[in-house]
DNA sequence: CGCTACGTTGAGAACAATCAACCCCGGTGG
DNA sequence: CCACCGGGGTTGATTGTTCTCAACGTAGCG
């Protein structure tokens, strides 16, 4: 695993954003995520306030967006694409602590660095905002400030579920609450909630649910066997049996 | 495992706080940690809109302060004592995603309904507030949402750490982590850092570490034996060698 | 057409879980 | 005063899930 791992760690380095494809704003006005985003707690004619400190940058799958240990002058809405958030151990471990899809959110930093990298899964929209200029913002509308409350409340309540998996549940059940808050979540964004596309490797799924590459790939085979889902592709998987894929998320007893 | 969490499950039901404990509001210019807790960012001056909504509980040992799934009407500050925060699977695993101190902050819900249980290890103060009032509160004060903005940032930071620890690290860098958390805590209210108290038992440090009660124990003897930590007590622990303890709490490779 | 990255499958090893015994200590009651 | 009890903690023996190491399959791409 070490060999692997160090691998991925040294990745990052050579493919950053590079600044000729930096600038490039979009019009806020025309988002068709806000709603999605925290921006959408603004009204739309405040929303120039936003737009003036915002900039979205292209990025390519592979590149990162944060890298941990950075000075954090920045947070970062998803636009487009999908993302990836994740935390490193010296010798190359790794625990993704999120995906993130469009209208999601992060850059948070409590000690003035970046407690976590972040990387596109594919070609991305990222709108960057300094920090600073933001909090500037939120003085003028504390309702944006309050979205932002919302949010991370959410997110963290988000975090103590996964900390129940990883330290709670078994290869199966891991898997099975990963594909059914995959479906969620897309759903709520207007994506297609059965048939999940899943735009992460398996070695993402893996680090995403503390597990090897190896035993996410044996257990979907299981619940595939099982006739618990279908594996129409390597990226998309269709739920079939929605309530017994439910009860072992859950962890329902007698079912291990 | 099972009869064991059953009964842990049940024992909340019984030993809840009984009314007749209830009110008996502290004064909150005289509390003596108000600068770590979230009121701290109020003007002393404003304090009685805090207190005017505030009640302080006494609440004994064992007793629940939030019960997962209630309807989620107050929010909560420790004033003294110490409260573990979990998660249950429905066969009985359990799952701690906290432990608080005095000055430490519970019972946000983004849902309506709590999301995790809470309950004292000792007996404790709790000041309770109901979440309609602050809010009233918080539109008066914008700096008071913005310190719990942060104190929330924070908790999701410490979030992503613990899912490093529980998805990535080894039962030995779980222990020695958990240590050099409790020590910096204690620090950090002024309590002594050294030789650590720990009002946990080790269940519930099983519970938070995502292992067993015997592979803590075992653990404890390990680095007992490698000359890292000393026991003088079951609930103190003296770090000898905070040098290797932090290697080892950070993954250091070769460590394994 | 073959290379490479990613994914799957198999065999064996390892770490932590499980099952079980025992110890220690404080409380209780004879 | 001491024997008994029970909860919490430790230690030992064994099991088992997941990891590791390794081989093989597959699909996209130059």
């Amino acid at each position: 695993m070490s060999t692997v791992n160090l691998d991925r760690r040294r990745a990052g380095v050579e493919n950053e954003v590079s600044p000729a494809k930096a600038p490039a704003s979009k019009d806020c006005h025309r988002c068709e995520i806000r709603h999605l985003a925290f921006c959408g707690a603004l009204d739309p004619q405040n929303l120039d306030e936003i737009q003036a400190i915002m900039q979205t940058r292209h990025i390519p799958a592979g590149a990162h967006v944060i890298n941990e240990g950075d000075e954090a002058v920045s947070v970062f809405n998803v636009a487009s694409g999908s993302v990836k958030l994740y935390k490193l151990l010296p010798d190359g471990r790794c625990q993704i602590t999120g995906f993130l899809l469009p209208g999601d959110f992060c850059g948070i930093a409590t000690d003035g660095t970046y407690a976590y990298s972040a990387e596109a899964l594919e070609p991305s929209e990222i709108c960057s905002m300094p920090r600073r200029k933001l909090d500037a913002v939120f003085a003028r509308h504390p309702e944006l400030e309050r979205r932002l409350l919302a949010i991370v409340s959410h997110e963290l309540s988000v975090a103590q579920d996964q900390m129940l998996l990883l330290g709670r549940k078994t290869a199966a059940e891991r898997l099975a609450a990963f594909l059914l808050r995959q479906s969620g979540r897309n759903d709520r964004i207007g994506w297609p909630a059965n048939p999940v596309h899943l735009p992460m490797s398996r070695a993402d799924i893996a680090d995403f649910l503390g597990l090897t590459i190896e035993t996410v790939s044996r257990t979907f085979t299981k619940l595939k066997d099982e006739g618990i889902i279908q594996l129409p592709s390597k990226t998309v998987v269709e739920l079939t049996d929605r309530g017994r894929l439910e009860a072992l998320a859950e962890g329902a007893a007698g079912e291990r």
